[in-house]
Order: structure tokens, then sequence, then C-alpha cells
DNA sequence: CTTATGACTTTCA
DNA sequence: CTGAAAGCCATAA
């Protein structure tokens, strides 16, 4: 049994390309899904860490948006163009389609 | 062990 | 539809 933690990064590495999921979603997969807020955190701690190998960006809410309130870095911005690149739709107001793309 | 925080989710107005 | 509040989980101090 891995640590949430763990199994959080395992899960988000898994995510294939063209597709998104929400932190429920991901905290569902991991056998919690009412902690998504821990997958938040789990991952903030990864973009700190310059981990970037997991594939953070296609990790949004369950609204489909990307909530990040930009405390260190415009990370909407690339998050958006990291979507678009995966073949990912990604609105003016940062909404994607959770019917097409949601995993 | 207790308190505080956070890239969330759901429900009510 | 938009806005605010409460709830739940994990990590850090």
């Amino acid at each position: 049994m891995m640590d949430f933690t763990t199994h959080v990064l395992e899960v988000v590495r898994k995510i294939p390309k063209g597709k998104v999921m929400s932190y429920g979603q991901v905290a569902a997969a991991c056998g919690n899904p009412r902690a998504a807020r821990a997958v938040g955190w789990t991952l903030r701690r990864l973009s700190l860490a310059e981990e970037t190998n997991i594939p953070w960006w296609r990790v949004i809410n369950n609204q489909g948006v990307i909530s990040i309130r930009g405390h260190w870095l415009p990370a909407h911005e690339i998050q958006r163009d990291l979507l678009r690149r995966d073949g990912v739709s990604v609105s003016e107001d940062f909404t994607v389609d959770l019917k097409k793309y949601r995993l």
C-alpha cells in the first residue's frame, strides 16, 4: 500500500495524453473521493520540487476550470498552453470540456 | 496530539 | 447563472 502522496503521483503520471482528470477523480482513484484537497496539496508540493515529470497540468477541478490562484507563477497560462499541446481545447476562461476530455 | 492551511467539492441563496 | 458557506482529507508545524 503506497502512501497517499505517492499514489497520487502515480495516478497523475498515468493520465493519458489528451485527457484531463479532476482532483476528486484522482482522490477517488486513491480510495478517498473526499481527499481532493489533499491531492492539490501534494501536487503543489511537486511543482515546488521541480518534479515536472508529472503532468500536473492535466489535473483540474471538477468544474473543468483551472482554479490555480497564481501564487508563484502564472500557472494557468502555462497550463492552458500545455493542455492545448495535448490536443485539449481550453476556453479563454481556462475552462475545459469535461464532457469530452474527462477520463 | 492539536491547530492551521490548501491547485477541492457540494449545496444553498 | 453567480456568489458564499460548510464539509472532508492529508500534510506541516
